[in-house]
RNA sequence: GCCCAGAUAGCUCAGUCGGUAGAGCAGAGGACUGAAAAUCCUCGUGUCGGUGGUUCGAUUCCGCCUCUGGGCA
């Protein structure tokens, strides 16, 4: 018999937060955040953390683990959401992935396989070489004579998956082509409830940019002035985050404040976009229009749970 | 009131030595299987301000009008 999941995804700024600890007071279920960012400590406003009057009492896991020096990933997030979901199996409770990075959710969802090496540093330092040597029409056509489907799949401008793909060839004597086929075809091994929030186009964007702008009010530029005080830097996973990369430029002074927080919204509202892309390649993902209940998290939960299996 | 410069895609602007036009940004769609808040791909018809004239033909040349900058009074 298939354990419970419940994941309750959507673009940046549609109410995950409020959603998914209302919805685990309901089902008695526990909060596993699938956010990049939100796992680091320090990182409060810019990443919309959680705070503790918003949690209500429920357990997070997976929000202010990590120090913002150290790098987090797919292969990562899965082992903790993993070992996060064991205990809260093993009290008897539901666990409900929050999030908006549909890759990390998905990786849980379909238990992807992210096979382990010794020799990752090594590999990856010669691809980097090669590249920076010949450029990326060479890396391409590298991998083209070592996996040709994947290459014909992927433009030779994407060096940075390019130089990944030719790194699993290397590293596992396999094609990732044949690894993605095979991992195309897993269903979920839980029982699992996807949940995906959305709205109105230009209402998200207007949500997007009025969150900016309350993040600015809240101290953002303070933030992420400590944050570099502490000596994290702009080639670190963490600093890579929206709007810690803008007001880093801007207190580099390579830009304005006007200008980095028009770059935030930007940008912003770029990544909601491609989150809904993704979510809507998902299959059994079900879609909540969060605007038809006038973003009522009473109602909104209702609708979740009668929309469960 | 006079002089000068503009008026072209949602925005900023390019261009057409007269044959109905194109970039960047915005916006839209897509990819993604160990950096994912990352990385990458695709998509551009708009009374070329209005109106008369010259012309086979005007957004392009000329006149007038309207509006917007700037200057002189």
């Amino acid at each position: 018999m298939k354990r419970k999941l419940v994941v309750i995804a959507g673009p940046t700024a549609s109410g995950k937060t409020s959603v998914s600890v209302e919805l685990a007071k309901r089902i008695g279920g526990e909060i596993i955040s699938a956010d990049s960012m939100q796992v680091y400590k320090y990182m409060d406003i810019g990443s919309a953390k959680v705070t503790e009057v918003e949690k209500q009492g429920i357990i997070h896991y997976l929000v202010d683990e990590l120090d913002p020096s150290e790098g987090f990933s797919v292969n990562r997030f899965q082992r903790m959401a993993k070992d996060a979901m064991e205990i809260i199996y093993a009290k008897g409770k539901i666990p409900i992935i929050a999030g908006g990075t549909g890759f990390y959710i998905q990786s849980v969802t379909k238990d992807i396989d992210f096979t382990r090496t010794d020799e990752e540093e090594k590999t990856r330092k010669e691809v980097n070489d090669y590249y920076d040597k010949h450029g990326k029409e060479a890396l391409h056509n590298w991998l083209m004579e070592v996996d040709e489907k994947s290459a014909k799949g992927i433009h030779p401008n994407n060096v940075k998956r390019v130089k990944r793909y030719i790194e699993y060839f290397l590293l596992t004597g396999e094609k990732i082509s044949d690894h993605n086929q095979r991992e195309y075809k897993k269903t979920s091994p839980y029982d699992l409830d996807f949940f995906v929030l959305n709205m109105e186009r230009d209402i998200l964007y207007h949500r997007i940019n009025n969150r900016v702008d309350k993040m600015i009010e809240k101290g953002l530029v303070e933030e992420v002035k400590h944050l570099r005080d502490m000596g994290f830097t702009k080639d670190m996973t963490a600093m890579e985050g929206l709007g810690y990369k803008e007001i880093l430029d801007y207190l580099n002074g390579e830009c304005s404040l006007d200008e980095a927080i028009y770059r935030i919204k930007r940008d912003t509202r770029h990544f909601a976009k491609r989150q809904l892309t993704w979510f809507r390649r998902e299959k059994s993902v079900k879609w909540i229009h969060v605007d038809h209940f006038a973003f009522d998290v009473s109602q909104i939960c209702h609708e979740i749970i009668n929309n469960m299996a």
